[in-house]
DNA sequence: GCATGGGCCGAACGATATCCGGCGTGGGCC
DNA sequence: GGCCCACGCCGGATATCGTTCGGCCCATGC
């Protein structure tokens, strides 16, 4: 639904910030962009009315958590029709072992990110949730060996922008 | 580095609030798990302490940052030694349309999910980014349709465990 | 020059985070 | 069986914070 919501650098800086800790204070995070705590208040809703901000969530350690082993597995349905899809993607996400699903285009209809404490789960996985159902027609595994993230989410911002001028000039719209 | 932390109902009832919200105050926190505040506060520092919570982040919507394409690149690299893979991790994670990058065990070594203004940008990265690198023997593109969450990254709850009972019992070890 | 809209700010009030001391329970040890 | 210790939990107190509100100031359009 949002499409293109214009930002200035100073809400990038704030999403910039966000992002590395959700659960600073609104205060701390005013002072981190130079604003004062009531527009900073004001931005941040802006931009969660405006469906820039989906929500604020918590980063775990699946290890951590008893389940280490992290793989993509590949899946084929056939025929390739919207119900069966359906179908698939809400049995799918509703795994507990189960971290996103992706709908893709190309030889592989369908790309599922698990976590699971052993290789015994994976393979019950597999033959249990996944061959087993009849519109998958191929699956195949994908081991994780190791993951990392990419930069923010963020166009490339200008680094001069730290000085705190007041700069009142309208928003871009 | 941690490694099967041992969590109890209640550990495992904060982590699934928090990936809901984790902006949340504590005291509403404490109020939906049942505990006092200041017993709550305590949880969540020691969560973060062993390593279980890694951070707090924000979701966004990369539609609305201008960057409505999304795929996975997959990128075999040659010869597949440490010095070459430990490059090839940091020219992509450096990459701003780079969103995460995986190692994978298969036929493909890497799986670059991006996302991307549009479909020239994402010839661009493809050509100019990875297919231009000697060590990039082989790179295919998928396109995501659509993407979805799976549940909260959590061991199923036993649904019991709501009421307000004190229960002032050792935690596990 | 004037009216208008929007972004920004500061003060104030209510709510919150965080620390600390103490209590109660359960388990280990003798 | 009885004692001691460790640990989880709680409630109060203080400093800090979130949030609202009214008003200022600049830029724009007429």
């Amino acid at each position: 639904m949002p499409e293109n919501v214009p930002l200035d650098t100073v809400d990038l800086r704030i999403l910039r910030v966000l992002q590395n800790d959700a659960r600073i204070t609104n205060r701390d995070l005013a002072a981190a962009v130079h604003l004062a705590p009531s527009t900073c208040l004001d931005r941040v809703r802006r931009l969660r009315d405006a469906g820039v901000i989906t929500g604020y969530t918590v980063r775990l350690d699946a290890g951590a958590l008893g389940r280490p082993l992290q793989a993509f597995i590949a899946v084929r349905v056939q025929p390739h029709r919207r119900p069966l899809v359906a179908e698939f993607v809400a049995h799918a996400r509703a795994l507990p072992e189960v971290r996103a699903v992706f709908h893709l285009a190309g030889p592989d209809d369908f790309l599922v990110h698990v976590a699971v404490p052993g290789v015994g789960d994976l393979q019950r996985l597999v033959l249990d949730e996944f061959t087993a159902r009849p519109e998958v027609s191929h699956v195949h595994t994908n081991l994780i060996f190791e993951q990392w993230d990419g930069p923010p989410l963020l166009p490339p911002v200008s680094p001069r922008a730290s000085p705190p001028s007041p700069a009142r000039s309208p928003r871009p719209r």
